[in-house]
DNA sequence: TGAACATTTGAACAATGGTTCATATGTTTC
DNA sequence: GAAACATATGAACCATTGTTCAAATGTTCA
C-alpha cells in the first residue's frame, strides 16, 4: 500500500533508503519530545546552578537565594519547574522548605556536559 | 576583611555555613553557563531528532528535511546550531553537504536522559 | 489572634529563539 | 555562460520563557 506523504510532495530526497532504515530505528516522536523538555530545563543556568548546589548538599529556598545572588522569587518558580521535571523533592521543616536532588543521573549528564565543553 | 555584599543585603540567608561550603565547591560561574547553553542546543526536538538520526547514518540535508517532514531551510538553520556547539561535522561532495556526528558523548547524555523519563 | 517570617503564586514585561519566506552562494552539467 | 540543483543566509513573525513586582499561603511564636 506505502502511501507516499502527499503533504511533502516538496522535499526532495536523495537517498531513500536511507531515511527508510533510520525512520525504522528511531524511537518515538513523543520520545524524543520527552528527551527535549527534558533538556530545556537544564538549558537554564540558574537551574544549572541550583542542581549543581543541590548535589552537594541539601539547601532551603533563601539558602539558594543567597548563594546565587538572586529573588527568593526567581528561585522559586525555578525550583517549581526543577519539580515538574523530577528532578529535585522538597520537605518541609517549619517554616522552611528545604530542597534535594531527586534523580540520579542529573550527576552523570553535567560530567558528560562537561566532557564535550572541555574537548579541544 | 571579609567584605559583606551590599547589593544582596535583602537576601535572609538561614544557614550561611552551608553557603560557604557549596560556594567552594561550585565550578566556576562561565562552566556552569556553558553548560547550560550545551544543553540548550539539546532543548529543542528538531535537533535532538537530527542528533538521533546522524548517529544512525551520515546523511545529506535534504534527507534529515524529508525524515523529519520539514523545510530544508529549518533543517539547514539547525544544523548550523549543531555545527557551532561542535556536535556535529559536515563534508562536502559535490553539491551535497553531509552531515555526521562529531562527538562521542550525545549518546551517553541522550540514554541517561531516557533513563530519567522513563523512570517510574 | 496577630505579627513576623519563609515560601509560593500570578500577572506583566522584556528578551530569546524556531520557523518561514525570499534570496544568495556554490556546484555540476549542458 | 546558463540552467538546475543542494545548501546557506538574513529578515520578519510568532511563541516561549526568565525575571520582577505585588500579593497570597502557610507556619511559628508571643
Amino acid at each position: 500500500m506505502d502511501k507516499r506523504d502527499i503533504e511533502s510532495c516538496e522535499i526532495t530526497a536523495i537517498h531513500e533508503d536511507i531515511i527508510d532504515s533510520v525512520k525504522e530505528k528511531m524511537p518515538e516522536e513523543e520520545t524524543l519530545c520527552d528527551l527535549a523538555e527534558l533538556f530545556k530545563v537544564f538549558g537554564d543556568s540558574t537551574r544549572v546552578k541550583i542542581l549543581w548546589a543541590l548535589d552537594e548538599s541539601e539547601m532551603c529556598v533563601c539558602d539558594i537565594a543567597a548563594l546565587l545572588n538572586m529573588t527568593q522569587s526567581a528561585i522559586s518558580h525555578q525550583l517549581r519547574i526543577l519539580k515538574q521535571a523530577r528532578l529535585v523533592k522538597s520537605r518541609r521543616e517549619g517554616k522552611v522548605v528545604y530542597y534535594s536532588l531527586d534523580d540520579d543521573h542529573v550527576k552523570e549528564i553535567f560530567d558528560q556536559g562537561l566532557s564535550h565543553i572541555k574537548e579541544k
